[in-house]
DNA sequence: TAAGCAGCCGCAAATATTTGCAAAAGAGTT
DNA sequence: AACTCTTTTGCAAATATTTGCGGCTGCTTA
């Protein structure tokens, strides 16, 4: 899954490519790892210093719908990535650290089925978020480590 | 459990209890489900003209601390709702019409007892809520049909 | 490649949320 | 009731995010 991939599978959905959403795309591949709203519009800005962050804003909302990136939720701030469809997963992110881990699809296949048989609720997990406490922010005895 | 019950509950964790404290717990004690930021705002304005948004903010998010609020993602922004310890529950949100629904804390044990096991993650999900779209939304298609 | 048009962009303003600060208020002590 | 210490509040400013609008541009068709 290269960039010009992402780029036909916009165009096949009728989405026009214009710079401004080529460098953001650029942006948030670059970045390696998600992204913060702000990073990915200082990392646009280098090449075209003239674009908004409005802009920023809307291509990430049309990306995330479009598929093409996923939304990680990490404090209160929205944070992105280019979606791997080669191998999906899911974000657990750690509320003490801040740090973010990846999560495979299995863990909730369970949770998708039931929710869909009992309740004809169709979820939305592709940006599914859980957060918590790490690993590493746990002590033996359960407490906080960091806070 | 009463309003009194909260209020001991809070006061026993060294919480003080302010007059604007318990003008927001009322207002959203009396919303009736869950309530967006700017109701509760109004809805304590009626009974003190002077009390700022900020605190509004603050205090909710105080109370969710606690755990005697639990708020719920409804679009970009956040509700809030009594927590009733008597019948825990999750959410599920459609995106297409916004209605909120209950989900018992069953249907998500086994995701927790997997995180905790497998990752020594420890999830917060008292304030989990799961967007999607829910069966009145869902035509026999499958598609959305308000959006 | 010129023309048409729907969709996009930058700008500015609106809205939502958070934060610093000094004054005011709660709780405990004398 | 006066005093002290700590926390809370209102205000204003900072920050984050969304939206309306007029001009611009990618894409299609001829």
């Amino acid at each position: 899954m290269t960039l010009a991939d992402i780029l036909d599978q916009l165009r096949g959905k009728g989405v026009r490519l214009t710079p401004q959403r080529l460098l953001i795309l650029n942006a948030v591949s670059q970045g390696g790892g998600h992204m913060g709203v702000d990073e990915v519009f200082r990392k646009a800005k280098e090449s075209y210093p003239y674009i908004d962050i409005a802009t920023v804003y809307r291509t990430l909302h049309l990306f995330r719908r479009m598929g093409v990136v996923t939304e990680v939720a990490i404090g209160d701030r929205l944070h992105f990535e280019i979606t791997d469809p080669e191998a999906p997963h899911h974000h657990m992110v750690c509320r003490a650290c801040g740090g973010a881990y990846d999560l495979a699809p299995d863990y909730l296949d369970e949770f998708r089925n039931t929710l869909t048989s009992e309740f004809n609720f169709e979820p939305d997990l592709d940006n599914f978020t859980v957060t918590g406490i790490c690993s590493n922010c746990i002590t033996p005895t359960g407490n906080v480590f960091k806070e």
